[in-house]
DNA sequence: TTTTATACTGAAAACTATTTCAGTAAGCTG
DNA sequence: CAGCTTACTGAAATAGTTTTCAGTATAAAA
């Protein structure tokens, strides 16, 4: 997937989004076309088309027929958004945020979802003494450099996420559970990929 | 001003914003008619005339061409706020939700947000061992009757309010800290006033 | 180099939606 | 009780929209 959207289709993205906060309804696809100087209908549609095609529209063959789907109001407002994609897996090889990894939204405080962050639920136990529970959702910063003592998630040797707090040494990393029925781990530098930082945390309480 | 608008009238408009919410785009007057059996769509006009010229909607005479103001905007961000109050104190006498006890908004889940719900910093460590800790938001849904074990936020005899696991018995309440230092409190139950029950937790960490 | 995708033109058919015209009937208001 | 509002019916004119058909041109991928 190098490039979801073309230039035109993410203007008429744009537009379409802009036109529905602005008046509160759809354009027509006759508006659309004197909008960005298409003469033909079909010129348009073949756009919207595209767009449906991709998930980022829905339509009813009626007039006005176009729905914004989640996806592209995530995509086009990532700067504005309140809320923060939940990704399902975190393992190697793949980029986080990739969409077949994205399951749900989550919504956040404006200046968490400014940032580059994504949700993750927690499993297991091992932070269970910084307050972390199985089942909990994590806010993961994923620009922020990690510093002594912050709560990473880390991939380690390419097997799947965990969470834990991160103690940097000379040439090697430890990586220390919050439970201590569990052993701290000491990793070369080479062997962990830290994935970001934990800002914030929310459960659903039963 | 005695009833600014009839009880079709505000079914009407109820349904209008439904759609939109739903849909993404308004009904045409003849869909409204459908769904109301209005056979007519001369009999559909003449409410929608009668909302815009009170302000409710503003209409283009174009396909679809209904905008829902803000005047009746406040409808339906009731129903679909995505945000609940935090509360700076919660004591006994005024009611928690006054204006003048509301510090901020704090983003949930839209299934949260339509229940009666309300957040809370945590002060202290009496619940440390369930993983809430000083300085985490609760969110509390005030209208959820508790149940055995529930994590209620109490006010005991006028006192300000504590988070703490809720415990029934016949005659009294049993209100236990998840503090093992801590002991388990025994009250009448006309000490202790339930505030609500915590549903979910949010936590800013660091 | 053939295929596929993008990005359109132009026109007409088919359909959807609003507006207008002409009424009816019940209930409330002064 | 005349006048106004609410709440409609029914039909036709008019306007707005989508869909379909038949193409063109360019650039990128197979």
């Amino acid at each position: 997937m190098a490039k979801e959207l073309t230039a035109r289709r993410r203007a008429i993205l744009a537009y379409l989004i802009e036109h529905i906060q602005e008046l509160g309804y759809p354009p027509t696809i006759a508006e659309l076309g004197a909008h960005f100087g298409i003469a033909s209908t079909n010129g348009v549609n073949d756009h919207l088309v595209a767009l449906e095609k991709r998930g980022y529209i829905e339509r009813s063959s009626k007039a006005r027929g176009i729905r914004i789907t989640e996806k592209a109001a995530v995509n086009l407002y990532r700067n504005h958004a309140s809320t923060v994609p939940l990704v399902g897996r975190v393992a190697a090889g793949a980029p986080i945020l990739a969409d077949q990894n994205i399951t749900d939204h989550i919504p956040v405080s404006a200046d968490i979802a400014k940032r580059n962050a994504y949700a993750l639920r927690v499993r297991g136990d091992s932070m269970i003494e910084a307050g972390i529970f199985d089942g909990d959702l994590l806010i993961v910063d994923q620009e922020r450099t990690p510093r002594k003592r912050d709560i990473v998630v880390a991939l380690v040797e390419e097997e799947e996420a965990t969470v834990k707090y991160y103690f940097p040494g000379s040439d090697s990393v430890e990586l220390r559970p919050a439970n201590s029925s569990l052993t701290p781990m000491r990793y070369r530098l080479d062997q962990v990929q830290i994935q970001g930082v934990a800002i914030s945390l929310q459960r659903q309480i039963k």
